[in-house]
DNA sequence: TCTGGGGTCCTAGGACCC
DNA sequence: TCTGGGGTCCTAGGACCC
């Protein structure tokens, strides 16, 4: 048996412990550059706002409607998570944090009253954290899913489910009759694993409900869909296919990209992002105590724009392995000389490290490299890590041929514009001072 | 003017090998 | 004239998730 439990509108919330003002108004939290709704309150769902729409459609309602816009606060959301996260484990013995908004309980099965529980727990969320949540539990996790939408949306869409199945509902409490009825009423479109284009081709073949879904056979889910589909079927049906997840499994791979705030057309200000990105990579990477034996570094113009598209990206073979800041930052610069070509509206660019392997793997590889070299660099990264952690993000960081010391490529985000950066080279750093 | 960011998994097709 | 079959590995692209 798993719970599933859910942050309503978590990033809204959110903001609302801190802004109990917002509490009945339309509320949106916006993307990086404020370029799109990425959470939205009830009222703000009403006004008939999108999750995903950019900002400059909607734009008007802030003057018509009182709608609140504001930039994301990840490091706030992140924070309340964990705290959610904490008090939501007291459900039962097993917890796997899926997203910083949910996570499963698992191994319900010897827990007297589930259901009671899981309102005490609701409950208690709400008090020690002032996060509203909803639960759903079921003998899948796709079933879990699915009793978790219907105990949001009884409540927030009168009709649309019974009324008493809000907040927390528990599948195995409800009659046959009645869990074919909540199979009937969802659509298949909002069944976990069932995204735009599979239930767009399912429509087209009647199988519009996820009681269709499920009552599927599971030979033609697999054979005219995937082995993913079939999982689906079987999960609806009751079949346990999908299992408890408590520890990570280890990254495969580590990003960091951005939307421009307007196109970039020239080099300069794209080798300084690609850098920066190469950067914010080299510390995650770090912070997970990896290495990378593969950097990927991308541009493209916008997909939504008319006019000459350009998509490219360059692997970077890294050997040995590295977590260097210099090594990924030139690797990146490299490769963004190799795709570049002049005359396209750049939207995006990203890096991303793939290959990763453990620190333990990484010692091996240290025997190739010149040792002395190998702890000067490990100390450097670490000063730049602290630093950095302390006075803010980019206050120390590598440069690169043709970066500006100040920010007039306008890709940078919001919040970051304001920190005021130095441009250091970082041979020249005594290392004891770092 | 203005459309997020960070992930995972599956599949098809090509290269290569015996 | 006639040109196998099966396995593995890799990659790109597509689909999904929050």
């Amino acid at each position: 048996m798993f719970a599933l439990i859910d942050g309503n509108n978590f990033y809204v919330s959110c903001e609302r412990v801190f802004r109990p003002a917002l509490k009945g108004l339309p509320v949106v939290v916006l993307s990086n550059n404020d370029g799109c709704a990425i959470a939205r309150s009830d009222e703000a769902k009403a006004l008939g706002i999108k999750m995903g729409q950019p900002y400059y459609q909607f734009r008007d309602l802030e003057r018509i409607s009182s709608l609140v816009c504001l930039s994301a606060n990840f490091e706030l959301y992140g924070d309340m998570s964990d705290r959610m996260m904490s008090v939501a484990a007291g459900l039962g013995p097993q917890q796997e944090i899926y997203s910083i908004d949910e996570c499963f309980i698992g191994d319900l099965g010897g827990i007297k009253d589930v259901t009671a529980r899981a309102v005490a727990v609701r409950e208690r969320i709400f008090q020690w954290t002032g996060i509203p949540a909803c639960i759903g539990i079921a003998p899948t996790k796709t079933l879990a899913k699915l009793c978790n939408y219907v105990a949001k949306n009884a409540e927030r869409k009168p009709g649309s489910y019974p009324i008493e199945l809000s907040r927390v509902c528990n599948w195995t409490e409800l009659t046959e009759d009645r869990q074919l009825d909540v199979l009937r009423r969802t659509p298949a479109g909002e069944v976990w694993g069932i995204g735009k284009r599979i239930s767009s081709k399912l429509a087209e073949q009647g199988i519009l409900t996820a009681l269709d879904v499920a009552r599927m056979p599971t030979a033609k889910a697999r054979d005219e869909w995937s082995v993913v589909l079939e999982r689906t079927v079987r999960e609806l049906q009751g079949i346990s296919c999908i299992t408890l997840e408590q520890a990570p499994p280890p990254k495969k791979q580590i990003a960091c990209t951005r939307s421009f705030g307007h196109p970039i057309t020239t080099m300069p200000p794209l080798i300084e992002a690609v850098s920066e990105f190469a950067t914010r990579a080299g510390e995650k990477l770090r912070n997970g105590g990896m290495r990378a034996g593969v950097l990927n570094v991308f541009a493209h113009t916008s997909p939504f724009r008319p006019g000459q598209r350009f998509y490219k990206t360059a692997v970077m073979q890294l050997q040995p392995a590295s977590s260097d800041t210099k090594v990924l930052v030139d690797a990146a610069v490299r490769g963004l000389r190799q795709i570049y070509e002049p005359g396209y509206q750049l939207s995006k660019a990203g890096v991303i490290l793939q290959d990763l392997c453990a620190g333990t793997e990484q010692q091996a590889v240290l025997s190739f490299t010149d040792p002395e070299a190998v702890r000067d660099a490990s100390a450097l990264m670490e000063a730049m890590d602290k630093i950095n952690a302390r006075f803010g993000k980019g206050v120390v960081h590598v440069a690169s041929t043709g970066q500006t010391q100040e920010d007039e490529s306008g890709w940078r985000m919001k919040q970051e514009r304001r920190t005021p950066r130095y441009t250091t080279c970082l041979d020249d750093v005594p290392i004891a001072r770092a």
